[in-house]
DNA sequence: TTGAAAGCGCTAACAC
DNA sequence: GTGTTAGCGCTTTCAA
């Protein structure tokens, strides 16, 4: 089929272009461009012209070919390790709903944890020119850290730190938080109280939560026991098998790093007949749905995932526009919180 | 900084270019394009200069000219109801990973199930000039089914059904799945069996699992009594308020359409102090981790949700390649499982 | 307020 | 095998 508009023959086949639209409206190609993206510089007759000739011709801008002659393809990367992971897809959310409320699309890429992929996703991410990318992951390595200065482009962390501090990025303080975690568990007059996480070599953890964890201990003037720190998975199945390892050093509480983890581990003490929260406590880090749909409900330190994901998203935003970052440092620290449910006394 | 090579200047803060690199190779543009599209037409020699010269200069194509020139973006846009919700969340990550596979990137884009949202979201995926699509919904609606007509662009629905069978899909055969978790249920002497699902108006609830729900009632002749249907959503909460109302019917089974819905019934019912599976026994969906977690551990009907989201992608690749899909129709069924576990006798 | 024209960095004929 | 040369569809000076 074909259409004229204006004397001029519209091919119904192929794509209209920026070119069709002016010939159609009888302007010049800038002209359609200006309205196109808004500039006021347009007498509102000649405007309106083109606007009726793209609604017409339902033409829609080239996104590809606008970003190459404008440098800019409103496009971040996001580098996630794991989409299934609650922890990582709460922090997707927040950065999608403020990307697309700035106009942003997103390129989501898994990098499984792996340290070859993330770089090898991040060069993808840079080859498709995205104007800025927000990372995810439990630790960034000198590798990433080189390759994402030589980038020079907007890159911010979430949900995770750089201990060197010298890359942006938005969490909370775990040190804070675990100790008002451990805290709990030691008020209820808990000495044997094991650390669970994940990879000790993931500065949350090995840093951050084991100082918080030891921390409280000094302050209560119980002695730190290597032994009482686990190093597992962050999975279901670690802390269901985890039970007899504790039981056998004594245990009487835990604090846990991830709250499938801590699931694990609940059902696991209890299924050996333990009770809780009167013979075995556990609080959890994540405040996830699973924390309310186990039985008892969970304590747990609560994180702002989504805003996590939202403000680092925010923050990127005014990285890419080159605004004015106000913070003296890199480094965003959002409120934790804790909520006491049924696994603490 | 400034360097030299082969007496071109190079300057260290603007991106190489393919120009440079033919430049400092001392051969066309064109041969730089064929060494770095693997085109066979260069001789071995030229071919080693070339990559000499792009990893001095350490050059990168520019994906989005690439793209303009060559009209193919390698992405693919993702369309997504609740990247939080582990159905889609898992179907993502066998849609990345076969993505990845075949060197596609994945623009993620967030529905929330919304209408308005899907069509918007769907045009600026086309604005970007995405390869295919993948889409991931509950319902797919007329104007929806008009716009992916009209974007003729390659275009795959995972893990939902279009019941009229006018554009690609895979998933599986949820009338059989269902039949055969109600028929568990009939088995174990069930009369008063409820079915829990999200909106009736979605097929796979309204069409699909009724059907089957329905099919198998019939088959063992108990009547079909519609206030056993309960239209609630898909989570947890919903589950939760739910015993009441099913206790009130005299149910003693449920098939649930979702695992969080499940759970919270399940919870639920424990909550009044009911016997699972003795007094009620409860099947559900989707065999996600939670059937694992909760006590007892769920029956489910299992879902291959990363293959449906794998597959789905594959098809799409053929798709994008014109390769010849070989199916007689546009609809490609994966096969589903049933485990038996301690919430059925 | 508008238009002309030069690119953006690459691919894809086509010629040699 | 390799080079030349048009574009791809848009933005962006610069002039008018």
């Amino acid at each position: 089929m074909v259409e004229y508009i204006n004397g001029k023959k519209i091919d119904e086949n192929k794509p209209i272009t920026i070119r069709e639209v002016s010939e159609a409206a009888q302007v010049s190609m800038a002209t359609v461009s200006r309205v196109i993206n808004g500039n006021p510089n347009v007498k509102p007759a000649t405007r309106k012209k083109v606007l009726k000739v793209i609604e017409e011709l339902d033409y829609r801008p080239n996104a590809v070919a606008r970003g190459l002659a404008s440098k800019k393809t409103t496009t971040v990367g996001v580098i996630i390790p794991d989409i299934t992971n609650v922890y990582f897809s709460s922090l997707a959310l927040g950065i999608d709903d403020i990307a697309t409320m700035y106009k942003y699309n997103i390129i989501l890429a898994n990098s499984e944890s792996d340290e070859q992929k993330e770089i090898q996703v991040l060069n993808t991410l840079l080859a498709k020119q995205v104007d800025g990318i927000i990372f995810m992951g439990n630790t960034i390595t000198e590798e990433m850290r080189r390759q994402i200065k030589r980038a020079k482009i907007p890159f911010v962390i979430a949900g995770s730190v750089d201990s060197l501090e010298e890359i942006e990025s938005v969490h909370i303080d775990y040190v804070a938080a675990s100790e008002e975690a451990v805290r709990d568990l030691v008020n209820h007059g808990n000495e044997r109280i094991a650390f669970v996480s994940g990879s000790l070599t993931e500065p949350i953890n090995g840093e951050y939560r084991l100082q918080g964890y030891k921390n409280v201990l000094a302050e209560n003037n119980i002695e730190f026991d290597p032994e009482l720190v686990f190093e597992t998975g962050y999975n279901y199945h670690s802390g269901e098998i985890m039970w007899p390892a504790l039981s056998a050093m004594g245990v009487t509480a835990v604090y846990a790093g991830d709250d499938e983890l801590a699931a694990g581990i609940l059902n696991s003490a209890q299924d050996a007949g333990i009770k809780v929260p009167e013979d075995f406590e556990i609080v959890t880090s994540n405040n996830s749905k699973l924390t309310k749909i186990v039985r008892p409900k969970m304590s747990s330190i609560t994180e702002p995932l989504y805003d996590i994901g939202a403000v680092a998203m925010r923050y990127l935003t005014k990285m890419m526009n080159k605004e004015e970052v106000e913070t003296e440092n890199k480094t965003i620290i959002l409120p934790y919180g804790y909520i006491k449910r049924s696994t603490t006394k």
